[in-house]
DNA sequence: TATTAGCAGTCGATACTATAGATTGCTAGC
DNA sequence: GCTAGCAATCTATAGTATCGACTGCTAATA
């Protein structure tokens, strides 16, 4: 006897403890309700929102059970649940239902009637809209610097021992300086120059030419010193783009209502104004399409979470795209915001 | 008798409506002890501060008169007081004693060791100089662009019927651009092309080229092309550049007390963010070197103030820096501190 | 065995009261 | 003109009581 209810107990609680269908309909329906409310949802509502067919105590166990397994939280004794980040994590993973994406491709596609010649103009865009079609703050952050290809350069002399620096890379993006040349050198050194330059960078990548900063070293000085002004110039250019950042609609935290205490905005605003912090949220996103980090376990601020995508344009990773907002996040509208925006920029440079 | 008097009267309270010296020495104190404290002031804590040979009885009938001139506000009847709006603009044109700059350029030119060669970088230090070292939120705004004079220009082919304009400016900014050219254009057209932009343009201002864009009407057709995408892009440059913002620590505001309440941060992110309402607070600066303004009277938020400064560059406008926080702002460390910040910049491309 | 109705228990939110402490404004007297 | 003294005013805080929203448990039911 006493074994055999051991036993019972054993299977009932395993089966207690086990994410039954009816156990995420009840998990998917408080969420999205919670994503629009923010306000702990009882027995009775999740009810009335999706089981008339079971009374208000059988929810209440199986809710019960959710808190057990540590899905749902309550702020006191007798509220109603609210969802964990571990909810959160679970929605985004096994319940969201993903919108398709068609319409807001199709919506935010006419945010980019203009053709843009520049990659800086498409970005300020993209941004813009990401902001204002989801009501949350949107970053982009440049990257990939590294896989930039030089096309062609130009030494074009000032006068004034000046020489300016014009690059045309793969992005469209020209880079220009003015560096320091030698003295009393005549056109026939320039033309000679800009052979030499052109040899010694066209069709190569940043990394490459980074990487490799000693092949100056059997020139003539005069060469040397423009070779190496050029690569230290390439390397400025370099750190100066990569983990550039873009951000549109800082205020839009205000509209969601975990931002009424003064602390969460706090928090919220020292990571958006904290370079270090906003790289390390894109810091392992290389091979993945889209990511979601909730919470702080995932490097995120407490109560908040971000979507982050990899933008492409015309064909090349020029860096990522992300969206913050309170871990409450309308997750399905803004997987398929960003979706739509990254898809619309990437044939950009193709038209 | 009764008119005697009503003359006595009339006497006595203008007299009493009269900001006497000691009043001065009052509202000083009251200011720069509520500039530290943000806490209501009473008349025992002004005797404690600055006049210990009078009674606090005595100084509560000053502070009562102070208070129906309107320098003065209580937040209830028992509390102690505060220094109104009216109390600030006449502390800053009257009271406030201007620390000596010095010691503030010497300690910012610090931060200054290198020598820049682009405005923008210059610009971006300058904000973030200023904003350390007050502890405010601190932009530069860009301006003045009209009055940059084009040095020199070129026409560089780059094949494919495109072509890189780079234009040197006054301000050492460099402006380049790719623009569309006739087809099966030989090396001749490119040297009458770039005599013909040089004569056209050089040494004249963005402002006159923009005006006439007319010049172009007695030329050939390829060259009427060239000259006016060159407008174009000019005038396209100044539209970017001016108005340029660059901010930093916008989440100093915190530090501030009256910032705890959400409604003021609401209030100072929307100013901060929205580039009209930022323009708005420079618009009439552009005969005095340091304004300060306080107050939503004069188009800055409620219990906020600026402080803004014409910003030069080797003798040349470039924009307005500005300071801006509460109301309760430490009036006499802004101004030195922007003093010092832009006198050591002006010197810059000097060097 | 799963479900349910009913009910006691828990807790936050709200309103009301009382009290202590700070500061003022007034007044009579110096 | 200044001051001491005092009543009046108002906030902040704590304590108390009450209401209503949920939950969790239990015994009955299909």
């Amino acid at each position: 006897m006493c074994v055999f209810s051991h036993i019972l107990y054993i299977v009932c609680k395993e089966d207690r403890l086990k994410i039954s269908d009816r156990k995420k309909k009840i998990l998917r329906a408080l969420i999205d309700d919670y994503i629009v409310h923010c306000e702990p949802i009882s027995s009775n509502q999740i009810q009335a929102l999706c089981m008339p067919d079971v009374s208000s105590a059988t929810i209440r166990s199986e809710l019960g059970a959710l808190e057990d397994m540590g899905y749902l939280v309550q702020p006191h004794k007798s509220a109603g649940r609210m969802p964990s980040t571990k909810a959160y994590r679970y929605y985004v993973d096994n319940l969201m239902e993903e919108t398709e994406a068609n319409e807001q491709v199709r919506e935010v596609s006419n945010y980019f009637e203009d053709k843009f010649s520049k990659v800086e103009e498409i970005i300020r865009n993209t941004v813009k809209v990401i902001s204002d079609t989801t009501n949350y703050t949107s970053l982009v952050v440049l990257g990939g610097s590294e896989n930039i290809i030089i096309r062609d350069i130009k030494l074009v002399d000032l006068g004034d021992n000046n020489a300016l620096v014009v690059v045309i890379t793969s992005k469209g993006v020209l880079k220009d300086k003015v560096i320091d040349i030698p003295k009393n050198l005549d056109s026939k050194f320039f033309v000679s120059a800009n052979n030499m330059i052109v040899d010694m960078f066209a069709q190569k990548s940043l990394k490459e030419i980074i990487a490799a900063p000693n092949q100056a070293d059997d020139m003539l000085d005069e060469y040397r010193q423009v070779f190496k002004e050029i690569v230290l110039m390439l390397s400025d250019y370099k750190e100066a783009r990569d983990g550039q950042v873009y951000l549109e609609g800082a205020d839009k935290i205000f509209s969601h209502k975990e931002f009424e205490s003064v602390d969460n905005v706090k928090n919220f605003l020292s990571v958006i104004n904290t370079k270090a912090k906003i790289h390390q949220l894109i810091s392992d996103n290389n091979n993945v399409e889209v990511n979601i980090r909730i919470g702080s376990d995932e490097s995120v601020g407490d109560n908040m979470a971000v979507v982050s995508v990899r933008c492409v344009i015309g064909g090349e990773e020029v860096g990522h795209a992300m969206v913050i907002g309170p871990e409450r996040m309308d997750y399905k509208k803004v997987v398929s915001v960003l979706g739509g925006v990254t898809k619309a920029i990437e044939v950009m440079k193709k038209e």
